[in-house]
RNA sequence: GCGGAUAUGGUGUAGUGGUAACAUAGGAGGUUUCCAACCUCUUGUCGCGGGUUCGACUCCCGCUAUCCGCACCA
């Protein structure tokens, strides 16, 4: 970073708390690290840029958004992956009280216990007992997750089950995935998006809104069928060449329909949400030249993606990840579902139904049940493995490794023809997620602009349209002869209509109030003049280009 | 978490062991006022806690926050 930029930078964030956008949280009790207010003008940006988003793909037409809660059970987030992948299990010594990591205690009783569950750690920590480190004892409290995620109790007393407040909102989509497959009439593919906080107790939050501890995500899980190729138009894109930076291939400019038909890209899926992604950015007013994708290494990735691209951007801070667009495959809803034993599964029809010839022995039910009594389901796994030819009576090897004698009476032939229609496959998973926080940061970044007007710094946020918070200013030349009722009326009518935002200002010189409304990003300044009283006109200033046009106030 | 620096109106800064100044911003009024003009009046500040002292914004200690390295993390 120049110095140029530091100060800069210095400048923008001073700015940015005068005038209400980003400020520090609690800051009258001294403030807290990582946590930050979007203020009276800051939240109205982050709200635009939270339905611009979600705009953008619901507009695919086959994406819903939901909201789940923030605060989640221990067992989803441990099924998940996140209790491993999170946090580090500490236990204390009821004698000394000195906090141990559990998997470090455990190191000469396991060849690895950094990848035990909680479970596995407590089970071995009671059978071994190693010994305290810091004092003769050997007795350990039971196990609690520390670190990355914010811990919390779910009830109150005894009753109160561990949890955490999630540190994503995916998790919240795939434990819904049975009801989003019912919604969805049960047919692939299709979205869940939602827009919501995450926690990370980050030990050390730095570069302001880039690392936070309470941030604002958004996140899509697509839900895919890996069976079918994926269909996508890349024909809006043809004209754009984007930065990639690949693993095997470095840096390269390429469209994204090409960089998909050499495999850079390595899922059709994966490209089209790359695509999409760019055109948000651009369109909550991202310098274009200033986004570039960079793809995981292999040995970075989660063990479980196929491919991993980030949307990075480049501000004050240099090349930040803003967006991850993982192919996920059926890791997360195997996961919950291996966990829970509920099936999270979709169906697909073979193109053609498959035949199977059955031909085998098996238990008769009503002769072999009493006969074996707690061993009947054993003797039927055997004996539908004995081949065709046997005869009976004959001994088997049940799996126990007991042996017992099947009699003629106790079987009978299996004989028949079984026609499968399809199968229960788990769905594989493309997921863009989003750092709202990081995005806005970058927005604020590229539209702040210091340049010079007559010789003094005049700043101005070019923001765009799509999320600017004030939409209009209304100024009186004059707050006289009728000048200010006219206004403060205009102002009224403007606050009236849905979702648009005015300011009445009537304070200071005219040129001072386009300064301030110029400032925070305003597009449009509507001042009364001498001729609005006569006419019903009213002049309509652009803010980035300073020119004024004359209008009907009935046409606003 | 470790090391270094810093903390004064909304913002940016000056300064002192006897409770504070400048600029800018804000409010009211004036000015036939269209791009931060000018005039008058005005609001508002020493991060938090403890210690030393007759007296602490100033010196000391702790905490918190911010910035810069390292580590962590995406």
């Amino acid at each position: 970073m120049t110095e140029l930029d530091t100060s800069r930078l210095e400048r923008l964030s001073g700015m940015l708390k005068r005038r209400g956008i980003l400020l520090p949280a609690f800051e009258i009790h001294g403030g807290a690290k990582g946590l930050y207010d979007f203020g009276p003008v800051g939240g109205r940006l982050r709200n635009k840029v939270n339905q611009t988003w979600l705009n953008h793909w619901l507009a695919l037409g086959n994406v819903v958004e939901i909201s789940c809660p923030t605060v989640t059970p221990y067992a989803v987030l441990e099924a998940s992956g996140h209790v491993g992948e999170f946090s580090d299990f500490m236990t204390v010594c009821t004698s000394c009280e000195e906090a141990s990591r559990a998997d470090t205690l455990l190191e000469d009783f396991h060849p690895n216990p950094d990848a035990l569950t909680r479970s596995e750690l407590q089970s071995l920590l009671d059978k071994s007992q190693p010994p305290c480190p810091s004092c003769p004892d050997a007795k350990w409290s039971p196990i609690t997750a520390q670190n990355l995620m914010f811990n919390t109790t779910i009830g109150a007393g005894t009753s109160g089950r561990p949890g955490f407040l999630r540190p994503e909102t995916a998790q919240g989509m795939f434990t819904s995935f049975p009801a989003l497959y019912r919604h969805n009439r049960e047919r692939l593919p299709f979205g869940a998006i939602q827009i919501g906080k995450g926690y990370r107790n980050e030990i050390s939050p730095r570069q302001g809104m880039i690392r936070l501890r309470e941030f604002n995500m958004a996140e899509l899980e697509y839900f895919i069928n890996p069976h079918e190729e994926p269909e996508h138009d890349f024909t809006p894109w043809d004209g754009l060449d984007v930065t990639l930076i690949a693993e095997k291939e470095g840096e390269v400019q390429m469209k994204f329909s090409h960089a998909i038909e050499s495999n850079v890209i390595r899922h059709a899926t994966v490209g089209y949400f790359m695509a999409k992604t760019f055109d948000f950015l651009v369109n909550v007013g991202i310098d274009a030249q200033r986004i570039r994708f960079r793809q995981h290494e292999s040995d970075e990735m989660a063990h479980y993606a196929s491919d991993c691209w980030d949307a990075e951007i480049h501000g004050s801070y240099g090349w930040i990840e803003c967006v991850g667009i993982a192919h996920r495959g059926c890791y997360d809803l195997e996961s919950h579902e291996k966990a829970t034993g509920k099936s999270l599964r979709a169906r697909r029809e073979f193109e053609q139904p498959q035949v199977i010839e059955i031909d085998g022995w098996t238990t008769e039910g009503a002769k072999a049940g009493p006969a074996f009594r707690a061993l009947a389901g054993a003797v039927k796994q055997a004996v539908e493995l004995l081949p065709t030819s046997s005869t009976f009576p004959t001994d088997v090897t049940l799996s126990s490794g007991e042996k017992v004698t099947v009699e003629k009476e106790h079987v009978k032939r299996d004989q028949r023809t079984e026609t499968v229609t399809g199968e229960w496959y788990i769905p594989h998973v493309v997921e863009p997620a989003f750092g709202i926080d990081r995005i806005i940061w970058h927005i604020l970044d590229h539209a702040y602009d210091e340049s010079g007007k007559d010789g003094e710094t005049y700043t101005t946020m070019h923001l765009s349209e799509n999320v600017a918070p004030v939409d209009y200013c209304i100024f009186p030349l004059f707050e006289k002869d009728g000048m200010g009722e006219l206004a403060k009326s205009i102002h009224a009518i403007m606050c009236s209509k849905p979702s648009v935002v005015s300011m009445y200002d009537a304070s200071g010189s005219i040129g001072r109030r386009y300064a301030r409304a110029d400032e925070i990003g305003v597009p449009k300044c509507i001042t009364v003049d001498h001729q609005s009283l006569e006419d019903n006109t009213v002049t309509i200033r652009d803010r980035d280009t300073g020119e004024q046009h004359r209008v009907a106030i009935d046409s606003l």
